[in-house]
DNA sequence: TGACACCGATGTGTGCAGACATCAAAACTC
DNA sequence: GAGTTTTGATGTCTGCACACATCGGTGTCA
């Protein structure tokens, strides 16, 4: 057994779900689930509560297990990113880290800026250089390498727990070349200089400068990735008063 | 019997938990959970689970139910906002959702003067001006409701459903006067302005524009509240490589 | 005698099967 | 149509067997 019962059901149903091959609305029945995936109850019961938490079904007596739309689910949740990125909507998925992280790490290094701890800005200055380094020389595993490591100290720098997860949890899971589609493969000359120009401001305390900068980089990336999610349909969720 | 009994049980230890009553490292038996919130196994299995999910404990064999550090926490889950809300932590998740807020709002205005579709560009405009009537002529209580709506308006008109979820997910659970916290009780003269001016950008697709004013209402938005969470102690989570 | 590898006892989560309780949808009665 | 009964699904409880990580004892070898 390599992992657990139930978390093989969760990921069964959770990829069916996220995928829409199990659309909203659909119902199921917890016995018909313990057949089809042939496990026992407390297994199904166990998974269902999970998919529950994360907003991916609903149970109803009488009824069964329905299925939630995707409004319901918990965008945030590792797990749901992860099953958005292997489903049809991976597209989409991208782009919304991606706008999310180009929002988020310009006010990161204005934070960072302000607050970092001294020893975590002296990493973030080398850490800068080798890039530049490493990016000259042509090293691209290093580079991406060290391009992971520089962006999840800066938004751990920050001191919002929130902001340091967004790479800490999320990207992490996303290992090898998935990351590729939230960051370029290979560096520019002027994005080298700029990833150099946040950490110096950093290091010393200037929020504004560091804000400008990796604004700089944010918009810079957003424009060389835009053309990789052609056109995928954005949905806009409806506000209920 | 109001809520289910496994919800009761995910309530009194994901509170504990967050709380720090039960401090990262605590071992638990399940036997001992069982007699203590006098449930069966079955409703600490599954509740179990589901704080295992949120990474709030971990399942060893021959060990027990461990609870894990705050880096472990998924800082996005609403019930872990929620839990964090409740707890001495209350003015450090109070400032991360104001900071994640800040970044993220003048992103989804430039986005929705990109994409938004019409009737909400016009519901985002008749809004603005009710909320700046609302404002001058005192009714506090019509103006937070037009102010919770106009934000999550602008959200969700971003088209990028993580941004969505921040109003929809977060701020609902913070009703009555929790909202204090993250929105100023009375209005601003020029905020009032800003808000119509950012309807008014997103509605002639002016994105830059758009951006800027909703950007000058984030930032008026923190200072007037970084005097609330006075020094709360930042945390700075480890970049782990 | 001491260090170390092995191995079985022990305890705990994991998975299973069956029973009864509960409650809301649906069918039925008036 | 309103109120009542029936029904069928989840909710909860319990006893059991199994997997397996940890611990401690035992034996071997230097």
């Amino acid at each position: 057994m390599t992992t657990s019962l139930h978390h093989r059901a969760i990921e069964n149903l959770g990829t069916r779900i996220v995928s829409g091959n199990l659309p909203a609305g659909h119902v199921m029945l917890a016995e018909q689930l313990e057949v089809e995936l042939k496990v026992s109850r407390s297994v199904i019961r166990e998974a269902v509560r999970v998919l529950q938490s994360l907003g991916l079904v609903e149970t109803t007596k009488r009824v069964g297990i329905r299925v939630l739309p995707p409004s319901r689910w918990n965008p945030f949740d590792p797990q749901v990113i992860r099953w958005r990125l292997a489903s049809d909507a991976r597209g989409a998925q991208l782009r919304s880290l991606a706008e999310l992280r180009a929002a988020v790490e310009p006010a990161a290094a204005e934070l960072a800026a302000q607050n970092a701890p001294a020893p975590l800005r002296l990493e973030l200055v080398d850490v800068a250089y080798a890039m530049r380094d490493a990016g000259h020389n042509g090293e691209v595993p290093r580079f991406l390498e060290l391009d992971i490591q520089f962006h999840s100290l800066l938004l751990s720098g920050s001191g919002n727990e929130m902001f340091a997860n967004l790479m800490g949890q999320v990207a992490e899971t996303l290992t090898g070349r998935t990351v590729h589609g939230l960051m370029p493969d290979h560096p520019h000359e002027a994005a080298l200089q700029w990833h150099v120009d946040v950490a110096e401001a950093i290091s010393r305390g200037d929020s504004a400068a560091a804000r400008d900068a990796s604004d700089r980089i944010m918009r810079r990336t957003m424009s060389q990735m835009s053309d990789t999610w052609t056109e995928q349909p954005r949905v806009f969720i409806p506000v209920r008063h």
